[in-house]
DNA sequence: GATCGATGCGTATGGGATACGCTTTTCAGC
DNA sequence: GCTGAAAAGCGTATCCCATACGCATCGATC
């Protein structure tokens, strides 16, 4: 099926239904950008090479043209298709757990696909995946009584934040000791003589640093309490 | 000047001193470095090639690797070399207005420079500029009484938001209108209720959509807020 | 069974990164 | 000044990648 329009929103809304005519296609979107998702996950999105992923598919490479417009195109369907059906979220007896759940899921899915965190800062146009999950939480937001502008607007900061922290390496352990790993150097501690003191002092409570995630997100959730309770 | 280490530690920090030996370079790793920042700022990262960068530089392309080891570590010191120099923050009274204007520094950057944003997401070393301009934002939140350890997380809250918040379609006007374009189709309403209400709703207060950053910015500040003052 | 329309895909093209090795240039030490 | 070590500059060749084009193939409809 042979997509016309060229924009982002033909490619994630745009029919995909099939005349009757002509022969039945034994490769589909779905299995394309499902196998690329996997090589993503494994060996890294710049391993996603089409010659590499119709080897995998054992078709040609050409071949899946016919169902994916190109190579930025597919990358765009790859990350909309990890939000395909609802989120997974503990049920929550108030709007600030409902929020709570919903960054951690989001981060937890930067975190098991980090590859996508590049095309969640660039994507430019919301797909269907990513709708369900918004429109999912909405519903629960709305059902335990925040009003739907302000549910809006806190889904909207939380998964800013929660994209901003989900660098990959947050992931691993004891990466900040090795993001600060220049301050051995003492020549550099004398350079920047704050960053040096607070490190050290850091490095006591390095719990803190390590979950800098959780932490952030608590200050979110706070700063969104109080702003909604000065509405009502 | 070859570099021994790949680590992108080595890259960042190690010893660029020149051995008295030899003959002294036209090209530098700056001047390469600074032309590769102004083609992705006009054109965009795609087309900062080594080829294209090196017709810029009026030398051949294999030249550009004595200076640097290869592309993807060029597109790192592109990165910090936007840090260079501190940053431009406004006098300000309290720790507060400091954190406000360094996240308005911050999310500044990345929309002078759009491509950054896919760097800053993926960065795992603390290179030079970024230390300093974090050294600098410390030195200021301390001398406002703030604690160094506090300061810290506090900065690194504030920057997780703001990257997140970055993404390119920000800066545009009428981002949100076009985000949420497919709701125009009615089937997406009935698919989506929660979403459809909340956006009908929101166009009304359009200005909180179209200001998300700021929206958000407050809320961190006032949760950072919260917290550190049930610490004193 | 003829036809239309879609699929599968081989080939060719143009670009990109970079390994290798040769040439050129400079300065340290004589 | 001369000489040679050391570093810079860079042309060539190689390999990988995305993708335009056109042809062969296949199935459902008529």
């Amino acid at each position: 099926m042979l997509l016309l329009g060229q924009g982002e929103y033909e490619l994630l809304w745009g029919d995909r239904s099939r005349p009757g005519r002509g022969r039945p296609s034994g490769l589909t979107r779905e299995r394309i950008v499902a196998e690329a998702v996997a090589i993503a996950d494994a060996e890294g999105l710049h391993k996603v090479s089409m010659k590499h992923l119709a080897d995998r598919l054992g078709s040609g490479v050409m071949s899946l043209y016919r169902h994916v417009p190109g190579k930025d195109e597919l990358v765009i369907l790859m990350y909309d298709s990890l939000m395909d059906g609802p989120p997974d979220l503990p049920d929550a007896d108030t709007w600030r757990d409902v929020l709570l759940h919903w960054g951690r899921t989001v981060i937890g899915l930067f975190r098991a696909h980090p590859w996508a965190i590049t095309v969640g800062t660039s994507a430019r146009t919301m797909g269907p995946g990513e709708a369900g999950w918004v429109d999912h939480v909405l519903g629960r937001l709305g059902a335990l009584g925040l009003p739907a502008d302000l549910g809006l607007m806190a889904v909207l900061t939380v998964d800013c934040f929660a994209l901003g922290a989900a660098r990959p390496e947050t992931g691993g352990a004891g990466s900040s000791a090795e993001f600060f790993s220049f301050l051995a150097d003492p020549a550099a501690g004398a350079r920047f003589p704050h960053l040096a003191a607070v490190t050290t002092a850091s490095f006591a409570s390095e719990q803190l640093l390590e979950d800098y995630f959780e932490f952030g997100l608590q200050r979110v959730l706070d700063g969104l309490e109080q702003y909604i309770d000065a509405r009502a």
